[in-house]
DNA sequence: CGCTGGGTTGACCCGCGTCAAGGATGGTGG
DNA sequence: CCACCATCCTTGACGCGGGTCAACCCAGCG
C-alpha cells in the first residue's frame, strides 16, 4: 500500500457548479458558467498581492491570455464542495469567500476567510479532491486558475513561481496566527486586526463584515454568543465601535496589544511598546 | 506604503547555528555545520514521500547534487529561530521536530510537529524570515533545500515543482485539521490517527512519540493534566495503551470515529459505519 | 541515596458554551 | 404605508469542560 493511501479524506459527493467551472478549464470550448465580464490583470488593483505581483506588463499579459478566466458569484452561491475534484486555484477579485468542513456530527468548521487577492484551494492540491466547501460572501467575481496551464506557465515565468510560493507560504503564516492556544478575547482581537489590514484598503479602521456572526464565531471557535459578549466588552473599554456588521477599530494598538503579538499581519511600526 | 509591509511580523532576534547554516548554503565555500555523512535521496526509503518523490533516478540524482546537504542536530538543538533569514526549506530525514512560536505572554504555541519525509518552513518564504523556531525533539537528520537552487531547479524539472507544490498543499491541509473546534478528546484522538499515518512504518500502531505531553499539550491547546486525563479514559475504553512516550492504537477505528472524521490523514477503508 | 524532570491524579474553579428570551432589521405581500 | 415573518444579533441565567494548583509517583542519574 502507498504512502499516498493515507491520506484521503472522507468525502461529501456533491455535484457543483464549480466542478464543471473546473472541467469548463480543461476544456476551453464550454463557456458554461464562465462569464466574459472581466477585469484585466494588468488593470487590477489588487495584482500587486495577487499573482501576477511580480510580473513585468508583458509577462501579466501572457498570464492572462493563457489563464485567467473569471466567474461571478452571487452571495450564497457555491464555488465548488468538498469532494469536486481538483482542476483549478482560485483567486478573489471582489466580495469574498469562505472556506469550510462539515464534520461527520453535523458541525460546520469555517477554514478561512478569503477577501479580493487572495487565492483559494491550495489545500485541494494533494489529494486532488477539494477537502472543503466555498461559498461566496456576498456577490463576488473569482478568477478561475486551471492548475495545469499555471505550474506549465509558472516554468516558462519565475516570477510567477516565486508568487505562488510566497501565497502559499502567506496562507500557511494566516492559519497559524489563530491556530494557538489563545483565550477568546484574544483570537477577536486577532483576527480584528489581520481583516483590517487584509481588506481592500488597508489604511483604513472601518470594516465592512460580510459574514455573519455564526461564520465568525465558528471561525474564531466560539459560540457566537460569546462573539457577541466579547465584541461588546471591546465597545466598552473604546477599543471598538460595532454596529452589526459595520465595525470601526477605534484603537488598533490595543487591539494588537490584546492580540499577544501572534498575528503575522500586525503592522509594523504601529506597535504602542516596541522594547 | 506597499501592501507587503503589513505583513510583516514581530520578530525576536536570535542568531543560531541555523541562520549561519543557510548562509552556507549560499556561500557553499563555507562548510560549518553541514555534515558530509549524508543519505542520498536515491537510497532514501522516505523520498517516495519527499520532494523527490516523483522524480526519475536521473532527476533524483541531478536534484541531489544540485540541492541536498544534510545537518545532524542533537535532541534539543535549533535549527532556526525565530527572526533568522530565510535561505533554505528543510525536509527531515530522520528524527522529529517542533515548530513553535512564544508569544508577548511567554506562552509556547507549537505550531507543527515534523516527521521523516515532511517539508519545513514554508511558513518563512512570505516575508523572508522565519515567524517560528525549530527544535530537534531527538537527535535528527536534517536536509537543507537552500530556496534559490530548489526553485530554479524546479523550473528545470516539472516533477520537482509538482512536488513542493504537493507539500506545501499538505501541510495545509495537515494544519486544518486540528484549527476547528474540536473538544479535547477530538482533537487528542486525530492526533493519535494523524500520527500514526505519518510516522516511518504507517502501518505500525505502535507510537514512539519523541516530544514531552507539555509539547503535545501545548499543540492540542490542551493542559498536560487534561492530556493526561483524557489518555487515561481511551486507556480505560480500551482504545490505547499509554505507557509513558510509547504508546500502542488498540483501536484505530473506535479512535478514528472520536475524531469526528475531520483530519485528512484518515486511513482510506478503514471506517467502522462507511455508510 | 537524593535530586531532577516528566507524568499522573485529585480538588477546585473559571471561561466559555448552552439554553432561552427578547430586540433589531430587512424582505415580502397586502 | 403597515403587518408579518425570517434571520440575525444581543443579553441574561446557568452549567460544564477543561484550566489551575498542589501533591505525589516514577525513572534516570550522579
Amino acid at each position: 500500500m502507498p504512502a499516498g493511501e493515507w491520506w484521503k479524506v472522507k468525502f461529501q459527493d456533491h455535484r457543483t457548479a464549480a466542478a464543471l467551472a473546473g472541467d469548463t478549464m480543461e476544456r476551453p470550448d464550454d463557456t458554461v458558467h464562465v462569464k466574459s465580464t472581466r477585469l484585466q490583470c494588468t488593470s487590477c488593483r489588487l495584482a500587486p498581492q495577487c499573482l501576477p505581483g511580480l510580473l513585468t506588463a508583458d509577462q501579466a499579459h501572457q498570464f492572462e491570455s493563457g489563464v485567467q478566466r473569471c466567474q461571478s458569484l452571487g452571495s450564497g452561491e457555491h464555488l465548488f464542495r468538498a469532494g469536486d475534484p481538483f482542476r483549478s486555484l482560485f483567486a478573489v477579485q471582489s466580495g469574498s469567500c469562505k472556506e469550510y468542513m462539515v464534520d461527520s456530527v453535523g458541525r460546520e468548521h469555517v477554514i478561512s476567510f478569503h477577501f479580493a487577492g487572495e487565492l483559494m484551494a491550495i489545500d485541494a492540491i494533494y489529494t486532488g479532491r477539494h477537502p472543503s466547501s466555498c461559498v461566496a460572501l456576498t456577490n463576488s467575481k473569482v478568477c478561475i486558475l486551471p492548475y495545469l496551464t499555471l505550474t506549465s506557465l509558472a516554468r516558462e515565468i519565475p516570477a510567477l513561481q516565486k508568487q505562488i510560493l510566497k501565497l502559499c507560504s502567506r496562507e500557511i503564516l494566516g492559519n497559524s496566527a489563530l491556530a494557538g492556544n489563545f483565550s477568546a478575547e484574544e483570537r477577536l482581537a486577532t483576527f480584528l486586526v489581520m481583516v483590517a489590514a487584509r481588506q481592500r484598503n488597508p489604511e483604513s479602521t472601518d470594516l465592512d463584515l460580510a459574514m455573519t456572526r455564526q461564520d465568525m464565531a465558528n471561525y474564531l471557535r466560539l459560540a457566537p454568543e460569546t462573539l457577541s459578549r466579547i465584541l461588546a466588552r471591546f465597545q466598552k473599554m473604546g477599543l471598538v465601535l460595532a454596529d452589526r456588521r459595520h465595525i470601526t477599530l477605534l484603537d488598533l494598538d490595543g487591539l494588537a496589544e490584546l492580540a499577544a503579538c501572534m498575528n503575522p499581519y500586525a503592522r509594523y511600526g504601529r506597535r504602542r511598546n516596541p522594547q
